[in-house]
DNA sequence: TCATGATCATTACAAATGAAATGAATGTCA
DNA sequence: TGACATTCATTTCATTTGTAATGATCATGA
């Protein structure tokens, strides 16, 4: 009776449950795309932000889709072999590079975003009114939570 | 004002949304113990099972821990080779591995429980108890969602 | 202006990953 | 019993991944 509280049930395991659930989510969501359009995770992932925010480099879009700066630059690399994403050197700083997507490019977007929303509107249609609001703050509360811990960290460990 | 209807916006997207905060999670979590025990998130997973489920087959900590199961196979024997898990070959079937966890393998799960429930309450006291029950919901009813979809592409690919 | 440091994208290299193949053990059924 | 298929764990091999350089460009300040 006292060995219980010593274990944990991976189970309940927040952690744990939510890699799990976005793993399951992701790998049915990229079913739709992955084979149709030969496209990775990362790469849709850069097309959508592409759609959505013009012309911007390898960094912006390392900044905003939470990927790794050099699978940013991979992903985008095969991209533009496929046609899909022109690759252009910025005017103002040439470290930068203007990112955009070809007319291929969008004609692949629009093609995946209806199976995209579609496969997130079945999702959602799970869930009651208040399960997707609370839902909704429990993604702000918990990234608030976590930008707390990191700023915790910095300043155990400050200006490294 | 229609070209907004066809644009998807990457941060309000259900399974980027998951896939993000599962990683920030699993990230923050596995920073108390990948340093401090030399343990990757495959392992310390399998560690959490063992501690649960007495001696089991690499195939049963596959099926219940949602890890491939190479990885698993991989996961313990890094474990074995540091000493925090024991092999023994089933005497009712030799195909089968009896794994446990040796002494030390239950010292370092006793050291990271309280780490991992700390953690996993610091995350959830950033909640109110009607999110934390949504929360529970949603993790049910989304799982329950996407079995169904299994379901239906197993009834369009019969038997294969 | 020009030396030093920062920033950006890519490359190099080692480690991790996953699909398919392998080998050993068991189940099945004529 | 014995051929054949299945199951389990591991290995193989090609691909992917992430960390740490690299090279190129820009910013800063003496």
């Amino acid at each position: 009776m006292d060995d219980q509280a010593d274990l944990l049930d991976l189970d309940c395991f927040l952690p744990y449950r939510l890699a799990v659930i976005a793993a399951r989510v992701s790998k049915a969501m990229s079913v739709l795309y992955a084979e149709k359009f030969g496209i990775s995770i990362a790469e849709w992932r850069v097309i959508a932000h592409l759609a959505g925010s013009g012309r911007v480099s390898i960094r912006d879009i390392h900044a905003r889709v939470n990927l790794d700066k050099v699978k940013v630059s991979r992903a985008v690399s095969r991209l533009e072999e496929a046609g899909l994403v022109l690759k252009a050197s910025n005017a103002a700083d040439n470290r930068l590079l203007d990112i955009t997507l070809s007319d291929e490019g969008w004609s692949v977007y629009r093609q995946i975003v209806p199976l995209a929303s579609g496969f997130e509107a079945d999702l959602l249609s799970a869930l009651d009114d208040t399960e997707r609001a609370a839902l909704e703050r429990v993604f702000e509360k918990l990234h608030a939570r976590l930008d707390e811990n990191v700023e915790a960290a910095r300043s155990l460990y400050p200006k490294v």
